[in-house]
DNA sequence: GTTCTAGAAC
DNA sequence: GTTCTAGAAC
């Protein structure tokens, strides 16, 4: 048993120390549940002390817990202290529990504000809007004075759980520590997400040129010759972030709202708004004269068919001269300036510094819709936090400039829950900057054109959102999924299908029916040097489909022109035949690490797959498990697992099969681990399980899977660097998880399986 | 996918 | 000082 405890655990006696885990959450953070969780199917015992009851049900003091805890301690249990704990005075005298005998632990449950309060409403009954904003302004006071834990206030060890699949992990974690067993020590969890955003909206602020001082420029001003928002300006100019409707008077002036406007049961009284940045003025250098006439050309335009719908133009300074053209040539257009105005703020804390609360923003993305590169770009997907990176990606990889793609937020970004956004739309516009890509060398013939259909996409973007919210029931935004609908009247006449969900899956569904007989071997006579050049890169052609395809780099063609002419690769194969080719790994993670790849044309990953290349999964399958027999033949202490990555790196579909020993020099970095061992790993059997019954396979996001921490693929511990993991399963000899035992995940040579079952 | 390397972490 | 990670380049 020893061999199997992480070395940070060396020197422990032999019986497992009794644990005090101090829980830290708001109320409604699921610190009770997580101990009844754990409670109940843990082999250990377990004593949850718990403030609210524990005066015979009642609520009580805390020197009666300690008493309680001691009590406990002194009984050989394990101890959860069950009350919010989130500043480190309330906490300090749990932690002096620990001592040589005893481990206190830290499980904090920094779960977003807005489920927090919904729960705490949820159980204090069916209370009116007034309690409910209540239990908003107990647990945003509550969180302003959080204070996370940290390792030296005598924690040996910290969980910090920011998501429900974070607090599951850490369930399981505690549930599975058997009398014997513990947990290694040290961080674990993210430490503190909203420092990195901080930065980068620093970072954003600092780079702006804007001649103000600080001061102008982290407080939003209302920009007074244009706009008519009194009800707003009145709020800014106390100098307070202004707060939320539901939650306002509890809070004292100066505190900032944790919740913005969007949390739990809000009502949509605030008009539809979208605030929007000037497109292609600043980095891509469009002419100021030119693109202000566009954007007053289409906001009067659209203002009128809005309905009760606001635009709002954002720039950082009051110096901007965009704002001013604007202003002025909207003013001449007598454009209504309760439906259109400008404003002087950041477009990423409008509501919070502002006082303006607008439901969707506007990015003048890049191309990539990637985040970074300087400007509003930079700043939004600062903001967002990783939910809006994630987000985006599942809207589109890619974005040709005119277009505009709408991005549902998750409540978990930041954005959301303090801004109150709830969409964020990214434009690519026209670039005149040759620094830049797709630079338009001065043809604004083209550019306007450009500039005009990234205006007209972005107000439609707008626009079916505000049509789908109308629709909802109020206080379900959260589960608006854009549903875009073509525009009747496009100016061009040119049905636009950039802002639609579905053109992907189509133009995919498209290329299957045709698959079969464009299946090719030996299809290309080029060299493989040659097929790269265009291969697989993005259209950036004015091509109205290729807004949105996954790119592959010239490294990434390799297993595709093995699969079309293995015969050229002799050396590199092991088994061909009409639907698959074999290879050895080139570099391989573990001891056996073989590749199936299937030979057909325009299969790429996982995501390509339908139901019509189930029967192609299944031979995979077969092939794979074939090669893994063979293995376990000539080494029978080996166990293997066959399975597809969620986003592979390399082009065309292959199924791994892998022993689990993870001995291999190339097995360098987090992602190499993670991405055989966590959730990214896609099993075979459960592949062909979702396609059969679902049409396609659960994928999951490469950012969140592959950052994860470093846990062993057998007992589950946790380990601070790739060497450390490394040199603890080369000795682990744990029993697999029993999800990997069940339905055939693992194979293993028949001697062995009837040990393990 | 790997390699290279700056700089963070130890 | 050395070890390790993470981002850019390929």
């Amino acid at each position: 048993m020893d061999m199997d405890i992480d070395e940070t655990a060396k020197g422990e006696e032999k019986h497992g120390k009794p644990i005090v885990v101090i829980l830290m959450g708001a109320p409604g953070s699921g610190k009770s549940t997580f101990c009844e969780h754990v409670m109940r199917s843990s082999t250990r015992p377990w004593v949850r002390v718990c403030q609210d009851t524990i005066k015979s049900g009642k609520a009580g003091t805390k020197a009666q817990c300690i008493e309680s805890a001691v009590n406990a301690l002194k009984d050989g249990k394990c101890v959860f202290i069950d009350r919010c704990n989130l500043e480190k005075e309330q906490r300090n005298e749990f932690v002096k529990l620990g001592g040589p005998q005893v481990d206190v632990h830290a499980v904090v449950l920094d779960l977003p504000a807005k489920l927090c309060i919904s729960r705490s409403v949820k159980r204090t009954g069916h209370e009116g809007n007034l309690q409910g904003g209540r239990a908003a302004a107990v647990v945003n006071r509550m969180l302003q004075k959080k204070e996370l834990p940290k390792l030296s206030e005598g924690f040996a060890r910290i969980t910090s759980c920011q998501n429900e699949s974070d607090v599951q992990s850490a369930i399981d974690a505690y549930s599975g520590l058997g009398p014997l067993d513990t947990l290694p020590n040290g961080y674990f969890g993210q430490k503190n997400p909203g420092a990195k955003i901080q930065l980068g909206i620093m970072k954003f602020l600092k780079k702006t040129d804007a001649p103000a001082s600080s001061e102008s420029i982290s407080k939003c001003i209302p920009d007074s010759n244009a706009s008519q928002i009194t009800e707003e300006k009145d709020t800014c100019s106390k100098g307070t972030g202004s707060l939320s409707e539901n939650a306002g008077r509890e809070l004292k002036e100066g505190e900032e709202p944790v919740v913005g406007s969007a949390g739990g049961d809000v009502s949509l009284k605030d008009a539809p708004t979208l605030a929007f940045p000037s497109i292609s003025t600043a980095d891509f250098q469009f002419d100021l004269e030119k693109a202000s006439d566009i954007i007053v050309e289409k906001v009067a335009k659209f203002v009128n068919k809005l309905g009760n719908a606001r635009l709002v133009l954002v720039d950082l300074s009051h110096k901007s001269k965009i704002l001013s053209l604007v202003r002025t040539k909207a003013s001449e257009k007598n454009i209504d300036s309760n439906k259109f105005f400008t404003f002087v703020g950041d477009i990423t804390r409008l509501h919070s510094e502002g006082g303006l609360h607008c439901n969707v923003i506007a990015n003048a993305a890049n191309w990539r819709l990637k985040p970074g590169g300087g400007g509003v770009n930079a700043a939004i997907f600062s903001a967002g936090g990783q939910a809006l990176e994630v987000a985006t990606k599942e809207q589109a990889k890619s974005l040709l400039p005119g277009n505009a793609v709408v991005v549902p937020l998750p409540s978990i970004s930041p954005l959301f829950c303090r801004e109150g956004v709830t969409h964020v739309i990214h434009v690519v516009g026209p670039n005149m900057n040759p620094q830049r890509p797709n630079c338009l060398n001065n043809d604004y013939i083209k550019g306007c054109r450009v500039l005009q259909e990234a205006y007209t996409s972005l107000f439609e973007g707008f626009s079916s959102i505000v049509r789908s919210q109308a629709k909802l029931p109020k206080g379900s935004i959260e589960n608006l999924q854009s549903k875009m609908t073509e525009s009747q009247d496009h100016p061009d006449g040119v049905p636009k299908d950039h802002i639609t969900n579905s053109d992907q899956k189509n133009k995919r569904e498209g290329l299957h029916k045709s698959e079969r007989s464009k299946r090719s071997k030996g299809y290309r006579d080029e060299t493989e040097d040659a097929s790269d050049s265009n291969a697989g890169k993005v259209n950036l052609s004015n091509k109205s489909d290729g807004s949105r395809t996954k790119s592959w780099g010239s490294w990434a063609q390799a297993l595709y022109n093995i699969a079309m002419q293995p015969e050229k690769h002799r050396d590199a194969v092991l088994e061909i035949s009409d639907d698959v080719v074999v290879l050895n790994d080139l570099y391989p993670k573990a001891q056996r690490h073989v590749l199936v790849v299937a030979r057909y044309e325009g299969l790429d990953c996982l995501a390509d797959v339908r139901k019509e290349q189930l029967q192609l999964l299944r031979t995979m399958h077969a092939v794979g498990l074939k090669w893994a027999e063979k293995f376990l033949h000539d080494d029978s202490s080996l166990v293997f697992r066959l399975g597809y990555h969620s986003e592979p790196s390399m082009r065309q579909l292959h199924l791994h099969v892998i022993s689990q020993d993870f001995d291999s020099t190339h097995l360098k970095n987090k992602k190499h681990w993670n991405s055989f061992n966590t959730a990214f790993f896609r099993d075979s059997v459960d592949v062909m399980e979702e396609v059969s019954s679902d049409e396609k396979a659960i994928l999951k996001d490469e950012d969140s899977m592959l950052s994860m921490e470093l846990r062993c693929h057998r007992c589950r511990s946790a380990h601070p660097n790739i060497p450390r993991l490394k040199s603890h399963i080369t000795n682990c000899r744990a029993s697999f998880p029993s999800t990997l035992l069940q339905k055939g995940r693992l194979v293993l040579a028949p001697c062995n399986v009837s040990i393990d079952a």
